[in-house]
DNA sequence: GTTAGCACTCGTGACTAGAGAGTGCTAATT
DNA sequence: AATTAGCACTCTCTAGTCACGAGTGCTAAC
């Protein structure tokens, strides 16, 4: 399935011009720009040939030739080089990620906003999450005669929060005791290991205990569920939508965040960069898109995807260079803060 | 600057039509779409009339008649009668609040997505922020060598968390020792009273206040400058805008998230729901588009504010009414978890 | 294998004409 | 004085026509 010398370097042209254009190229088009040694009606006969292998198409007869997916492809596989970032573009993203805040959260956010404004398309960002959480401290802090607000560490420097109710008025010091008692019983375990605990605990114990299994199942089911999105803007910027249906379905499912069906998170290979090029995706709204995507972590930890949304037109070349660079980053500032190794049993 | 009667039921009339059909509506349309017992001419002179009063305008000579802000101002303060929200529709809106999940800032983007879909149109709502946050406890749990997460917990149930690097390895205990030592000076100080505090610190204890120090300001500050938003697509799909530099600009300026410039947060009242229609905006790119904005929050204690955007063309009284009534339910939330009066000095 | 030549196809932009919706004005009517 | 009928006028919108240009595909010659 490999093209002729000639033909893929064609191929490549076309891809180039279409994807700086918008615009379909035509034969002659592409002789004189590129200043060819043959002539237009010879890369006709190829253009012609590249089109029965369903490398490109035509909107219509007599319009210039416009990439099919399966150009994308055998480009993104066989032609293109993917060169590294100019050290001044990295200097920059760099720059933009230090002043990344202090939350987890906000780290994702950043890097969303980053690498859409980067590769000026959108950009989606999960939360990472953990293979499986292991309880490290929890607080109790009264708000309230009845209320208390439960805080939990988490293995990772993972933090959650959670108003209780207490069916009875609790002050500080029963709070405390309580806290005690089960940071005692269940520091180091996982949810599951929570649950099938026998130590002995009192009733509002129990509710507490209860409380903490939820919230470390919900953080361990979690994950891919949530992302940040951004530079939806630059899509909708690009000629080739005019307020289409295309455009609104896309919208559509990007913005009610569900976005495991939209992106194949999944399939990703575990190290390196994925690319799906419009129909490859299964998801219909995805047939004119294509995405780039990456997981980013640590291994065997803490882990999460990134992953950039744009039309098929694409400079997949610099994407990817991107993609992979912000990954890369992302994955440093998390191996510094939190490779833990094992979850110790004090 | 009163309408007569008859002039202010046209405008309503007016209005009615144009907000429902997006289409420019003329003297004949209108007779016969309420039968009117005037004739088109007779309803032709009051228009001409309205028009120099600069109550609705032309787009073009022989075009209908469009509302200008002047009608749109004039029918939210005189004409619409705002009627309560149909009891389905808050059912509707209550249950899917109740699916709200642990974290505040889930309520906040939860509230955001429900009352974009409920008005049909942008949701921006911000996170809460409370007057002068005081410290509660806080909490030292070492994740590496050399580093630690500060986990903080302010008045009013809120949480907030970084991760400390030490210039020399701590262990558990060293750490339990500061969080003591910290917990016992600053409890139920604000962030000026922690500088201004005359405690005994050592070295590593007076980084961790430093830090302390500096989340606490940055909560005080914060607030109105993160915000959630939802519900672009509604707006885009207006058939008013077709991919025009006016949504693109919109676009931008929403999606920077620098909301407070685009939206007069600050002009808001302190009770009630507040209108800004068009060119009322001083914001350029929001002279086309009309927000309806009201506080939450408990008096004097948290607050924020939720707005709608979208065209001028607008729903007005189901939108304020909705506000309202989101709003409201978003303040009940808080109050029942964060009503905790004076911040106790322990 | 390459190229020149040529007929053919479509999309695009400019122009035109007619229909439709609406206005503004005037003069007549109530 | 308010209302209405009538009418000329304006402007947009649509469809139709036309010429142009870019491009293709094919054939025959190099």
């Amino acid at each position: 399935m490999t093209l002729t010398e000639r033909r893929a370097q064609l191929l490549s042209l076309i891809i180039g011009e279409y994807v700086d254009t918008a615009m379909p190229v035509g034969s002659d088009a592409i002789v004189r720009r590129f200043d060819l040694p043959f002539s237009s009606a010879t890369i006709r006969n190829e253009m012609a040939r590249l089109e029965d292998e369903g490398y490109i198409t035509h909107p219509h007869t007599s319009a210039g030739r416009v990439p099919a997916d399966k150009g994308y492809r055998y480009y993104v596989e066989a032609l293109m080089q993917e060169r590294d970032l100019p050290s001044e573009v990295k200097q920059t993203i760099r720059h933009q990620f230090h002043q990344a805040g202090r939350e987890e959260d906000e780290w994702v956010h950043l890097s969303a906003a980053v690498l859409a404004r980067a590769v000026e398309n959108a950009a989606v960002v999960t939360l990472p999450r953990t293979p499986e959480s292991h309880l490290k401290r929890l607080e109790l802090v009264g708000i309230q005669d009845g209320a208390a607000l439960l805080v939990i560490v988490l293995q990772q420097a993972r933090v959650k929060q959670q108003v209780l109710i207490f069916p009875e008025p609790m002050d500080q010091d029963q709070l405390t005791a309580i806290a005690n008692h089960l940071n005692a019983a269940f520091r180091g375990h996982t949810a599951d290991e929570i649950r099938g605990s026998q130590a002995q605990l009192t009733q509002m114990e129990w509710h507490v205990a209860n409380a903490i299994r939820e919230i470390m199942s919900a953080s361990d089911r979690g994950g891919y569920d949530e992302a940040y999105l951004e530079g939806v803007r630059n899509v909708l910027q690009k000629p080739e939508f005019g307020t289409s249906d295309k455009m609104l379905n896309l919208l559509e499912v990007l913005e009610q965040r569900n976005l495991t069906k939209l992106i194949p998170f999944r399939e990703i290979s575990a190290d390196g960069v994925t690319v799906m090029i419009g129909a490859e995706n299964e998801e219909d709204a995805m047939h004119d898109y294509s995405v780039v995507i990456s997981p980013y972590g640590v291994p065997g930890g803490i882990s999460g995807a990134m992953a950039v949304v744009g039309p098929t037109r694409m400079r997949y070349s610099q994407t990817i260079s991107t993609v992979r660079f912000i990954a890369g980053l992302m994955s440093e500032m998390l191996a510094t803060y939190y490779d833990e190794g094992a979850p110790p049993r004090e």
